[in-house]
DNA sequence: ATTTCGTCGGCAAGCGCTTTCCAGGCACGG
DNA sequence: CCGTGCCTGGAAAGCGCTTGCCGACGAAAT
């Protein structure tokens, strides 16, 4: 090409500095960018000025381009408007931002299939680092395509972090399903809430499967145990379905609480409870996991358990992003048991009557 | 450099396609990339072929470095863990995948100097198109230089569009907050609710302002009224710390109806009144705005406006990325009265007794 | 005084891709 | 039969930045 061509970005380049500056562009390069080499005081601050006067800012792709790879962090998730994931997506922006990192952001909708596309256009990008959250189904047909993917770009000099799915041996933080899980069980036994039924997710969702084990052993524990379990959508809705079929079958006539995989089922599950002439919270205890910002707003309260969300993207950001940080180490963040109205204490008062 | 470089992106090239094909470079891209330019059914087919015999992916900062533009839309919010933006976030993903652009995002936290410095930055990566979205509070220091910012961007052959905010002559996608409002108060003065209080946001706020606007209309054209407003953070705490300074002055005694400026003020106003003895729904009528997911799971059941938040997202990101999306222009997207158990039916039943 | 280092600037070679310009090749029309 | 277009393929010039290498210079060592 003859021609100059039109430059979108239209800003100042670092030749422009350079001239300005009265050095070399190598030189204001160096400069710039915090390099091994050294450059004069005197140059270094023309160069400073020079940048500062023309409001100068490096292009991205460039730089990219000359390096080989981009400031860029990349995240996929399955779903951005879910309270869930857009915790984890503040934390892993919040750390992102103070490591310099330009954040992008995928959205998959549970589909492994888009996971992988997804994956290879953000490769284009030649991201520093990838962080993929969301509760894989064990043995999707994707899972080792996606797994490959992510591991040649770790073997190309990038990082790849899992958040709270299984992690085939690169990387990855979580949130402490079974510790938390059992911790909640023992804990509402413990109030007198003996006979738990669960109501869940898909079984072959990792996190439903740790979830509902750790409730298995908590609740041995203080001498309860689970006496159903019933699965439906890992939502809201779910909830309430499952919840309006233990109704109809009676599955509920002999518990004590209800345990939902997740406060949205749980809220679910109140709606329904209330739906089939139950008060949720005096007949029946409810408890739900994650501690979603509307938990302790409904009624009533509801007993959870509380992950630091945000830590856990800041977490899984600073080991994607650190070089300090050492790899290949799962990190297993631990939830808080948070009992409320839900589960309201059943000890020495005398049995209630159904 | 006279040694080959690490190649992070580990992949293979243009080139590499090229020669495997037989052809050159030239023609390998415009094969690969939609060009004006026809080339032969014969090579088409070899090029095609070969790249994906190699499994080749375009390098997407090379590709941004020649064409001087990145397919990259960038997403500016004050937060994305916060169910507003996340649905908006959320619609502007789905519309971006459809158009083939990268979404970035990064979290500003209503602070209009990280606005500032966050547009900056990521103006370095010559972005297709910026959206700017969360409320702005009128007069900021940093709005000017931020506008300019966006301004030089579009003069660059970049797009900008702003969401739910005033757009200063650049296009914008927004909630109808007035009309919504106004919808609103016509409906619950309709139902009975003639004295309103108004518990809401700073008046800065453009959204804040509009909606207790339009509320008084509303009400107004039933016969209604807006006896007092009180501001405070706009959020759930402010909602509660807001109501409890009603409820201490006596400024609750004569309302028949508490309108929130949004729904999590309106939990928290919720909370508040329980604490202070009188039952939502009941003893006091509630109002929010926005519908967020939990709206219908409190109790009672929150009496909101409905924003389709998620295609305000994509509307903005059509408006941004489709060529043929006319720009300049303001889109109001109206909201949708949701009346429900916080907002009873008041009319033909005697006055109830307070 | 001469040689040996060590520093610091600048040159220039790319990074992978797009696009302009040019050169053949072909099919026409005159 | 030879010009005149038209069409397609390739060579090559960048896009803006980084960085290996070289050279020049002053300081230290001999």
């Amino acid at each position: 090409m003859r021609k100059p061509r039109r430059r979108p970005g239209g800003g100042p380049t670092l030749a422009d500095v350079a001239a300005r500056a009265g050095v070399s562009p190598a030189t204001a390069s160096r400069v710039l960018h915090q390099s091994t080499r050294r450059v004069g005081q005197q140059h270094r601050e023309r160069v400073l000025r020079a940048a500062r006067e023309l409001d100068y800012r490096p292009d991205l792709s460039a730089q990219a381009m000359a390096r080989g790879t981009a400031p860029v962090l990349a995240l996929l998730v399955s779903s951005i408007d879910d309270p869930y994931f857009s915790a984890i997506a503040a934390g892993v922006a919040r750390s992102a931002q103070r490591h310099g990192a330009i954040v992008t952001i995928a959205v998959t909708g549970r589909d492994t299939g888009r996971e992988l596309t997804a994956l290879r256009t953000i490769r284009g990008q030649r991201p520093r680092a990838v962080l993929v959250a969301g509760s894989r189904t064990l043995g999707s047909r994707h899972s080792e395509a996606l797994l490959a993917e992510l591991r040649s770009l770790v073997d190309a000099g990038g990082r790849a972090v899992f958040i709270g799915r299984p992690s085939g041996g690169l990387p990855a933080v979580r949130p402490a399903n079974l510790d938390a899980a059992r911790a909640l069980g023992t804990a509402i036994a413990g109030l007198g809430h003996r006979r738990a039924v669960v109501v869940t997710g898909a079984g072959r969702l990792e996190t439903v499967r740790e979830r509902t084990e750790g409730l298995r052993q908590g609740l041995a524990a203080s001498g309860g145990r689970v006496i159903a379990v019933e699965s439906d959508a890992f939502d809201r809705r779910g909830g309430y379905r499952a919840t309006r079929r233990l109704l109809a079958n009676g599955g509920l006539s002999a518990a004590d609480v209800l345990c939902a995989g997740n406060d949205f089922m749980a809220v679910g599950a109140m709606t329904a409870l209330r739906d089939g002439g139950l008060r949720p919270g005096e007949d029946i205890a409810v408890t739900g996991f994650n501690d979603i910002e509307t938990a302790a707003d409904v009624t009533p309260r509801l007993t959870t358990v509380h992950f630091p969300l945000a830590e856990i993207g800041e977490c899984a950001a600073r080991l994607a992003l650190d070089p300090e940080a050492c790899g290949g180490e799962d990190v297993l963040v631990p939830g808080l048991v948070r009992l409320r109205d839900s589960s309201p204490d059943r000890r020495g008062g005398a049995p209630r009557e159904r």
